[in-house]
DNA sequence: TAAAAACTATAAAGTTACTATAAGGTCAAG
DNA sequence: CTTGACCTTATAGTAACTTTATAGTTTTTA
């Protein structure tokens, strides 16, 4: 099989596919007679298993991780579950400082009608009145 | 005042301003004979509404967008509203996607104890089987 | 007074997970 | 024999910074 039709089963740009590889997520496929890659059953599964690992949201270093556990797969699995709970954990805290955001903003949203002008704009003046503890940036 | 001070005062690093510098985002500071950059009043003000902007997760580009409604300050706001409020369709459909994530994830954890190998863990195994329609990447 | 610590400057590269572009080689069909 | 679809590599761009390197300046301290 060659590369674009491995991108297309999986629904992925053939770039991504060289870019998985350059990251070391896929092996090297062996090469045809003029150079292209040529890849096997094994190399879809491979490259299905990231697809899955990226769909639930997981980092491509958590995907390495995961592909190591698999690759020597006669350890106890409370690995796997400990970076799953990380994970889980990400997310979650994703969603609560998102949702503080939206409350933020909704509040400072609901201010302004919108008939004024910028220079009364409620909105522009709850903003400079926001009392940053320290610039958050990780959101 | 110079950079490293203007830092403290907002709890940012001096690269940032710079780079916000860079960025357009905050005007040229006057320079002292020996090269340094000193800020006034003004960058400061300048600074701080960057900053509360990010605390709100309004994109630099976005912050941008508010700083030229406020620098031409009698047009009407309802611009300022109409991009508060992408910007909250924005914070909304990550939470939406992100719980999403969360359910699917739970649900694979829960199926494991932790108690068996990895060759028969149950969350590889439902990370195998896991469909993704089109690898989503956005999350 | 001289060395050390702290601060400033610029430029370039690293981060994440790709996407896009450029410039070119290969292959089948018409 | 050229067009189009496919493949190759390498490089740059995205967001919002952070890190590193290299060097000049100021302040503190021994
Ligand atoms: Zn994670
Ligand atoms: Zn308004
Ligand atoms: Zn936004
Ligand atoms: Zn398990």
């Amino acid at each position: 099989m060659r590369i674009g039709q491995l991108a297309d089963l999986l629904g992925i740009q053939t770039q991504t596919i060289r870019f998985y590889e350059k990251k070391g997520l896929l092996p090297l496929p062996a090469r045809s007679y003029n150079g292209y890659r040529v890849y096997t059953e094994k190399h879809y599964k491979r490259l299905k298993f990231v697809c899955s690992c990226r769909a639930i949201g997981l980092s491509l270093s958590e995907t390495r991780r995961l592909q190591d556990y698999q690759d020597n797969p006669h350890q106890p699995c409370s690995a796997v579950n400990t970076l799953i709970d990380e994970h889980i954990m990400h997310i979650r805290s994703q969603i609560t400082s998102l949702q503080d955001l939206e409350k933020q903003l909704t509040s400072i949203r609901t201010s302004c009608t919108g008939q004024s002008k910028v220079i009364a704009c409620t909105i522009l003046n709850k903003i400079d009145e926001i009392e940053s503890v320290s610039c958050n940036r990780d959101v």
